[in-house]
DNA sequence: CGCGCTCTTGACTAGGGTCAAGTGCAGTGG
DNA sequence: CCACTGCACTTGACCCTAGTCAAGAGCGCG
């Protein structure tokens, strides 16, 4: 039981170090294990009573439909809250499906309102993680309305690189990484065709290699340059590349 | 002091009614009213220590800054909160600034946490208005990344209606809004000079006028038609024009 | 062996960005 | 009363990024 707790927990200690019996009412909180399998939903768009989840292991997915096509909204990784927003609505507005085969945990909002009241510290932490999903959300709009698709794909990239290390997932050097070049094409807001020939230019010019369910980052300077520097909102202090403040 | 809680308190309602002394706990939870000028920063990125508001006259913009220019994430309007998500990071991810001449009054986030236990009810409306924000901004994320400019533009603009119809600030003929065809293009991601031709397109095709800082909606059934009925995500039921389900 | 999925590459097209010029109007100062 | 400035908006010409259409390679699996 604590096994499944262990990647949130190590997230949530980015914000504030939790002492024991925080991790433990961060436990009782959820729910036993369930699995989902790949491709499964978990929530769909417009559902009510749905439920938030903490995912212990495997990817998610959190999108919406548009027109034929679908945007990935997030990504989520080991660790990370699922419609911990959405739940706070009558009906989602989202549709969370597993990318992996995955492990949850049932989060239940009557309960996290009354960790809230009781463990302040703990509801805290766990409205820092919103926010921080939040800020991802926020920049991940940026990044489609403002940027060029090749800034987009190495910052996308960048960012997953950052929050995997978070959780002890990946280094500086590279991530396993399961999502297919269609999906981190739905992600980008462009088509599968244009990534890959975005991703071959990123390889040419030995920034990153995107391969065989691996992200090898081979140039974190040239990759820092051309995406600028804006990790910062990630709010987290371990990505070494992160903005230095004002370096014109 | 009660007449600056009137636009939160009637937007909050659209979730729950709340009796007077939750909307006496809702209004003794704000600061005294400030005003700052069009133009005027409230909150930059980077920024520590930073409030949280309940905007009550004036509309205001969230934006962040990419390369040269900025995309604005999103335009607040009376009864909105602003900056709830950033307070809870430990540094802002986000600008906010005033569109026009605003007042506001602050909320301090161990407040809004003492009032999520002692009146949960105000504190789950509270965040029900944070989770249909975020479903706003999800949305943007979806009009940026896949629809084209004139759906896009139509969509935000009749987005914009039916949150100001909510706290009686338009109708469904129209409203009065402030922003430039400036700000409307860093909103929706694309320069001034294509929206402008974009509306010059909506205008000709009989479906909406944006002149003389004022919407008019002239064919709702055919807006409705062009973005595909998808207001579901605001969570509010007084929108006549909102998704049938299912329609085909 | 054939099917399905992922990835790759080429040729063509179009939506929207860039550059450049100009209109209309409100405010300001001579 | 009129020049002058600045802002919001408008229009045209041109070009480039990324989408569309089409074809095919590599690989795991029943």
């Amino acid at each position: 039981m604590q096994l499944t707790a262990d990647y949130i927990s190590r997230k949530l200690s980015a914000y504030a170090e939790l002492a024991q019996d925080e991790i433990s009412v961060l436990s009782a909180m959820q729910g036993k294990p369930v699995m989902f399998h790949a491709g499964e939903r978990m929530t769909y768009e417009g559902q009510r009573n749905h439920s938030a989840y903490v995912l212990c292991e495997g990817w998610a997915l959190s999108c919406k439909e548009a027109h034929g096509t679908r945007q990935i909204i997030d990504v989520r990784i080991p660790g990370d809250i699922l419609g911990m927003e959405s739940a706070m609505l009558r009906a989602s507005d989202k549709t969370i499906e597993a990318l992996t085969d995955v492990v949850v945990r049932k989060i239940r909002i009557e309960d996290f309102l009354a960790v809230c009241g009781t463990h302040p510290r703990v509801g805290r932490a766990m409205m820092w993680a919103a926010a921080r999903d939040q800020a991802m959300i926020v920049e991940h709009l940026v990044d489609v309305a403002r940027r060029s698709s090749v800034e987009r794909t190495a910052h996308f990239l960048l960012e997953l690189a950052a929050r995997l290390q978070l959780v002890g997932l990946g280094t500086s050097n590279g991530y396993d990484c399961p999502m297919s070049q269609a999906v981190l094409a739905d992600t980008l807001g462009m088509t599968a065709i244009h990534l890959n020939r975005v991703l071959r230019q990123l390889r040419e010019d030995k920034l990153l290699v995107f391969r065989d369910w691996h992200v090898t980052l081979m140039d974190l300077p040239g990759l820092s340059l051309l995406t600028g520097f804006d990790l910062a909102y990630l709010d987290q202090s371990n990505a070494r590349w992160q903005r230095r403040s004002h370096i014109a």
